[in-house]
DNA sequence: AGTTTTGTTTTGACTATTCAAAATATAGCT
DNA sequence: AGCTATATTTTGAATAGTCAAAACAAAACT
């Protein structure tokens, strides 16, 4: 049986949660139930359903990973996520900051025909708009651990490759003040009492604080 | 609340038995039973909330009519359905036969946003794929009633401008005829007893029942 | 070790949607 | 009018997903 938008949502979720944790680690009930946007109880009995079907190992009391199968069709999900993305960018002219909304109801009805479609339109995009790297149609996702604005050296040529946030407003200021995927920028220097982080973008000088900086990955020239 | 998508199923089914017969008729439960494809009681408790909610006038034992609400509705779902055909053949170049499947799914998310992209992209236009009359973002919906292969005049060239189904091999073998709308053609004659139309379609002659005759709408030139 | 805090699971309940089968209306036919 | 056929509604039950609040386990802190 194919799985239902919710079911995709939930793999999704512990997708980006495994990520965003250090691997090796079950993902306790109360961070998916957050990330998914439900209550605690909800996440328990969802995750019991999902052991049942093979796409999650659980560990009650403890927390739960996908199982191959369940990683699988998370990658599926990201791949037509982030190609639907990068065409409402693209083909239909829409704004970083605003497709990724859309792509998250999208993602779950394109047909297969239709990503692949997407695909070749594309000429086969490795990032989406915010240079999330874009899994193959086999499941492969190339996922290259990045500097981000918090770890680059300072005083140093660098290239914004990737924003880890999709909040709409974060992604505005980001492109206003020259700091989207693509642009050359610099780190001048940290202040960790201030909390912050001052950036040289183009002719400008940037200060954001270190939660924004730690959102924003680069890669040395 | 926003309507779930199968309201939206159930408005489009309505709307559509409603236009296939003799309007001023309620349509009988088990018709849209059949449209929607559920059992009849259960169309009989959708219908009942669907009346709670004024999105229809239900005669119990007799049948049920969209209000004004359920029409709005409905010609809105259909606007959006239209357009993603029309955007799925101009745009990414799909057959006119593959593409209701994909709109099917789609109109039921894309967004108010996408689709008034989508319209500006396509130049506004007034028709689908089949010919099918695309409403406006008002609700307004042009629908003029066509002659069909079974009711024009003979010997005279008439354009093909609608198909009135979906079939996705019938489409195939319309457009292998060349009777895809635009095409121009001439009805040479009709044998009752046969139950057939012969028809003249560019070099071509073409021989086809009734039924389907009756699916094929034209324009007198 | 004992108690508090925190996180997880269970329970009971609710909404939306569906079906099969029984009960009931309406319409059609003699 | 009376019976039959057909269509519609009711009933009882199922599935997927959800929540709030009670019960419980694990961790943290004296």
């Amino acid at each position: 049986m194919l799985p239902s938008s919710t079911v995709e949502n939930y793999l999704k979720a512990l997708h980006q949660a495994e990520a965003s944790m250090g691997n090796e680690t079950l993902v306790p009930m109360g961070q998916l139930a957050n990330v998914v946007g439900v209550a605690p109880g909800t996440a328990t009995t969802m995750v019991k359903a999902l052991a049942e079907s093979g796409l999650v190992e659980y560990e009650p009391y403890v927390g739960v990973r996908l199982s191959s199968a369940g990683t699988r069709l998370a990658t599926l999900v990201l791949r037509r996520h982030r190609l639907i993305e990068q065409f409402l960018v693209e083909v239909m002219g829409m704004s970083w900051a605003d497709v990724h909304e859309d792509a998250e109801q999208l993602e779950h009805v394109v047909s297969d025909r239709l990503v692949e479609r997407m695909d070749a339109m594309l000429g086969h995009p490795a990032v989406d708009p915010h240079g999330d790297p874009i899994p193959t149609a086999d499941g492969a996702l190339a996922d290259p651990d990045y500097h981000s604005l918090l770890t680059c050296p300072l005083s140093t040529p660098v290239t914004v490759t990737r924003v880890t946030d999709q909040n709409s407003s974060f992604l505005r200021f980001l492109e206003a003040q020259e700091l989207k995927p693509g642009q050359s920028i610099e780190v001048e220097n940290r202040n960790s009492a201030a909390d912050s982080v001052q950036v040289l973008a183009g002719e400008r000088r940037v200060t954001i604080g270190t939660n924004a900086a730690s959102k924003v990955l680069i890669e040395i020239l």
